[in-house]
Formats: structure tokens, C-alpha cells, sequence
DNA sequence: TATGTATATAACTATATAGGAATATAGTCA
DNA sequence: TGACTATATTCCTATATAGTTATATACATA
């Protein structure tokens, strides 16, 4: 399957997830969230950000689809809306990994 | 695997790979290398952008390992460096079909 | 009702960066 | 050497956004 026809309008999909992606503060409440559901203070306390800054992080992977939110009385249970975001993570990782081994085995020689 | 272990570290870099492939001109570089190796003026007229403008995109992914460089004469060719990319553009664009046909059936209730 | 708690939002500041214009560098060829 | 071409870099401006502080909203419960 060929991404070269991909329409720019595609293309600009595209780069916006991965930008919503590119936030470490992001990657660490949807890495708590791996876990399962949690609400916004324990995603707080689990990430060491303040209040407003994960509940504005929230907003934005919630707009873009990458969370859902539930109410239930007071709280706001946050969980993944697409296992996606691991398959990426995997492929960077499992690509970051080999790029280390290859200079590695560049220095060895 | 489970990512909920990853490091603090990883989580940067991944971030960091995830913001280089944020950028629509930088996805449209990439997507014109995917069909081989090309000079910065066959991408200045691929793409549009101003020559200075792909020049420093093209800065930008070497210096990430998402492209690399053959100098040739007066001529600099680039080349994907690693095919992730794609499998990462795949993923993305499923997840976003996906995405588009629940929220089309959605509608049709 | 008043009080407390959970979450969201607004206003602000600081920082990063995309893109353009001008210029520099490096190679080629007469 | 000088003229030409390809690419890179510098400087600038405009824009986006992460994070903070303060405040607002919404629900629960006494």
C-alpha cells in the first residue's frame, strides 16, 4: 500500500496526531491510562503535573480522539479511545533500538 | 510489551521523533523519498516549498535518522534512512478510517 | 442553603519553530 | 581566475503552545 497518493488533506491529518503525540506530558498520562481508566487527580498525582495542565493535556487527546471521558457524580474517568497510540510507540522504540545497535556496531569495528 | 515501563528517557526521544513527523512539509518530503534517493531542487519542485525551506527540513530529519545524505558532485542526494515512517503513516491513517466509519455509522442510527 | 471537592477555563508569560529574504559556502566548468 | 549552479546558513518575524496562577463551574453533602 502506497502513502504517495496520500491527499494533503490526509497529510495534514496526519501530522496533527503526531504532534498530539509529541508532548511527553501527553505520552505519560496515556501510558498511566494503559492501565485502565482513571480520573483526572489520580492522572495528577501519577504524572507530577498540576491540576489545570493535565486537565488541559486531557482536553486536547480528548478532541483529537485519542480519549474518551466518562462522568460519574464529581469525577471524570479518563481512558484510551485507540490502542494506536502503542502500536506507534512500539515502532518508534523497536526503530530507536536499532539505530543504537547499528552504532554500536559501527563503533565496534 | 507493556510501554507503562518506559523510562523517562525513552519517553523524550519518543516525543521527539513524534514532533519531527509533525510537520505537513516534512511528511511531503518524506513521502517523495519514498520513491528513491533526490537531489533538494527535484524536492523544491516536488513539494513547493522555497529552497531554503526544504534545505532546513532536510536538516532537520538528518538530523533526527529519518533521512540520510550522498553528496555527488555539486549535487546532495537524500534517501529514507529508516522505512518507520510508513508503517507509522499506515497506523495513523487506519486509525483515522476506523475512526471516520464508527462516527459514519454513529449517524446512521 | 452553605461548604467542600473535582474539574475546567481564562489570562498571561515564556519558549520554540516554521517560513521568508538575504547571504554564504562549495562544487563545476569555461 | 571568474561565472554559474546547488545547497546551506543566518537573521528576522509571526505564530503556536506548554505551563502557571487565578478563577469559574458543577456536583455532593451537611
Amino acid at each position: 500500500m502506497s502513502n504517495v497518493g496520500m491527499s494533503e488533506e490526509m497529510m495534514v491529518a496526519v501530522a496533527e496526531r503526531f504532534r498530539v503525540l509529541s508532548d511527553v506530558m501527553r505520552l505519560k498520562i496515556l501510558q498511566q491510562l494503559q492501565e485502565g481508566e482513571k480520573t483526572v487527580n489520580e492522572l495528577v498525582a501519577l504524572t507530577g503535573g498540576s491540576q489545570p495542565n493535565v486537565s488541559k493535556h486531557l482536553s486536547t487527546l480528548r478532541t483529537n480522539d485519542l480519549v474518551k471521558r466518562r462522568q460519574e457524580g464529581n469525577l471524570a474517568y479518563f481512558s484510551l479511545a485507540s490502542p494506536m497510540v502503542f502500536q506507534l510507540c512500539d515502532i518508534v522504540c523497536g526503530g530507536m533500538r536499532e539505530e543504537l545497535e547499528s552504532k554500536k556496531a559501527m563503533l565496534k569495528i
